[in-house]
DNA sequence: GCGACAG
DNA sequence: ATCTTGTCGC
């Protein structure tokens, strides 16, 4: 699996806001059928005090169980890759700083999986292109954000009740959604990244929740980060770009 | 100028 | 994101 659109990634922040207002014309919205079966989760966890970026993509098989709605992961087939970072931690670009960490791993990708989900914004950006639809659209594959924090867009909090969901919106248009995937826990911030659209998206990531707030595909890249982070040698890496020490 | 600010 | 022990809620 190969990006359909290339552009540099070392580039100056005035070159990346560029970039992101270029690739946010091509974002589109649409309903996307729920009955998905090969699904791509990623992630990517940092080195204490170093650039090192730890990055993760898990592919699973899914399977919809038909009396409770709620996806099941299948065959994990996991990638890592440990690559250095050069890019700065800023809110609003962090695509620069991620998927440079990233690509490696999608390029041993057999084939397009029908959904991507990540960990961040979809089209709930400043400019309409977070981590999410940014992926989404260089590899012109369905993609949702899912984020544990708000980057952009108002809301009110929804209940305190498994489900429960409230819109994100910018100028009243609804972007996406916040949703309570979890009893006594903050919510998510669930928005569109490509080829799918705010009401698809939400209940897609709804029904991969189960009794944690980050849903399975997303929790396990989020987890298998972190073990390769402590224990990489434990890993058969697909590339490792990194300063000796 | 001030506050906000994914990971 | 990362650091870090116990502790509150389900």
């Amino acid at each position: 699996m190969q990006p359909v659109i290339e552009h540099h990634w070392q580039v100056s922040l005035k070159e990346a806001k560029a970039i992101q207002l270029q690739l946010a014309t091509k974002v589109k919205l649409k309903p996307l059928a729920v009955d998905i079966s090969r699904i791509c989760a990623v992630d990517v966890s940092y080195g204490r005090f170093d650039k090192t970026g730890y990055g993760v993509l898990g592919w699973f098989e899914v399977i919809r169980d038909l009396a409770t709605k709620k996806y099941i992961c299948r065959n994990p087939q996991i990638y890592t890759a440990i690559i250095s970072i050069d890019f700065p931690y800023i809110p609003g670009y962090l695509s620069f700083r991620e998927i440079p960490v990233l690509l490696p791993l999608f390029e041993k990708l057999p084939s397009k999986p029908d959904l991507l989900l990540v960990d961040g914004a979809g089209i709930a950006h400043p400019r309409g292109i977070g981590l999410a639809a940014h992926l989404g659209v260089i590899f012109e594959v369905p993609a949702i954000g899912c984020a544990k924090s708000r980057l952009f867009g108002k809301y009110e909090d929804p209940a305190n009740e498994w489900g429960a969901v409230t819109a994100l919106t910018d100028n009243e248009k609804t972007i996406g959604y916040v949703l309570r995937s979890k009893k006594n826990s903050r919510p998510l911030f669930i928005s569109p990244g490509h080829l799918i659209n705010p009401q698809s998206s939400a209940e897609i990531i709804r029904s991969f929740c189960g009794k944690y707030r980050i849903p399975e595909p997303l929790r396990i890249v989020d987890l298998t980060s972190k073990i390769l982070r402590k224990n990489p040698q434990q890993f058969t890496l697909i590339s490792k770009t990194v300063n000796n020490s």
